[in-house]
DNA sequence: ACTAGCTTGTGAAGAAATTCACAAGCTCCC
DNA sequence: GGGAGCTTGTGAATTTCTTCACAAGCTAGT
């Protein structure tokens, strides 16, 4: 199979979260012209994007929601449930540790982890604050799919490390740094002072 | 000028991060390569990235790490500090109000605000959160350059809509919905469920 | 059963981003 | 002063992504 462009998989997030939206009201059929208006791209952005994946829709008629909205859940993964653990139980970990808006996709936080001492066995989102140390052995178990980072910067790298080593393939980080994984390990990054420096970079470079 | 492509920023945003490790360790001079293997691209990227803005290395030398890092900063608009109000005071405006990495790239936050009158009132990162009510004003009386959402999904379109109006020209964010402004507004949008979704994606396609 | 009126799916064209490859230019050393 | 050894800056080639444009196919109405 071809190679899936990040941009189309980040497009087929935007369309389910609009195919689901319109389940909800009872809407039973859409066509690519609905989701490229409410998705900000054009119809045949959305028709090339989905054909990569098979032919979904009726000639003439559109897309059937519910049965798109489930094929898009079955390409991106999620017509099963992930393990995630969140490692760094600050502020930023304790806030993401209580997101409601995980659940409703699968994910499903099942541990948190911090080295602070003073954290470590306090309860968070109905989970006992565990210590980091015993990390690598959860993860070798086999516990998480998905370990999701929030600690500082410094640590990052080591915590990745720690982790990867253990057999960890998919990483979410929140810290501020440039992280480096083996090629069969998934890495996201979300950098918000990256976001607020494209905005500054627009705002500088308006009218250009 | 050319239109500056979106991943061209981002990696600007990826290369200072290093200028500015290595100004800290002292280092004076990197060249293109270093550049690109920190950042996980290659040295003529780093070059065409840098080529549309002039020419700031020595051929033969590589650049000086204190020059480039300001020219990047100056690119980026980061030459001067930024006013950031946050607009929902729940975990993750919370979060994020208390989050220190965002002065040391000069974005400050001088306002916080929410409409639940619980939180109106409260103390939070050493302001005091504010009622919606008053963003309006706020935002018109020019106090604000970027404005950071963090409300619920349901609420987000409202105070886009809101803050627009009343002239605001960029606006990060986190709620997990699909916002609309118009063309001359700046609007980046951080969404964790669809990071997470490019994970399972990633995963559940691996070997193909 | 046929026509009118839609909307999909997809090769082909076009645009945009990345990589290649090399001349230009700087420094050091003899 | 001139050659050796670097690294930059940049047109050109290549690859990747998006848009175009239209045949294929479905439905409803007559």
């Amino acid at each position: 199979m071809k190679r899936i462009a990040e941009s189309t998989v980040r497009r087929l997030s935007i369309y389910l979260g609009f195919l689901e939206k319109a389940e909800q009201r009872g809407v039973l059929t859409t066509s690519s012209d609905d989701l490229a208006k409410l998705g900000g791209t054009t119809s045949a952005q959305v028709r090339k994007d989905l054909s990569f994946f098979g032919s979904f829709g009726k000639r003439g008629l559109g897309y059937s929601v519910p049965e798109l909205s489930s094929h898009i859940r079955e390409i991106l993964g999620l017509g099963r449930s992930w393990n995630v653990c969140i490692v760094g139980a600050g502020k930023i970990g304790s806030a993401l540790a209580q997101y409601a808006g995980f659940a409703d996709r699968g994910f499903i936080v099942t541990g948190v982890y911090d080295s602070d001492r003073a954290r470590v066995g306090s309860r968070l989102a109905g989970l006992t604050v565990r210590d980091t140390t015993s990390l690598e052995a959860d993860v070798a178990a086999g516990e998480y799919e998905i370990v999701v980072l929030t600690v500082p910067p410094g640590n990052a790298q080591d915590v990745v490390d720690l982790v990867v080593g253990a057999g960890a393939k998919a990483i979410l980080s929140f810290a501020p740094t440039q992280l480096t994984v083996p090629a069969d390990v998934e890495l996201r990054t979300v950098n918000m002072a990256m976001e607020l420096e494209a905005l500054t970079f627009a705002l500088t470079n308006r009218d250009r």
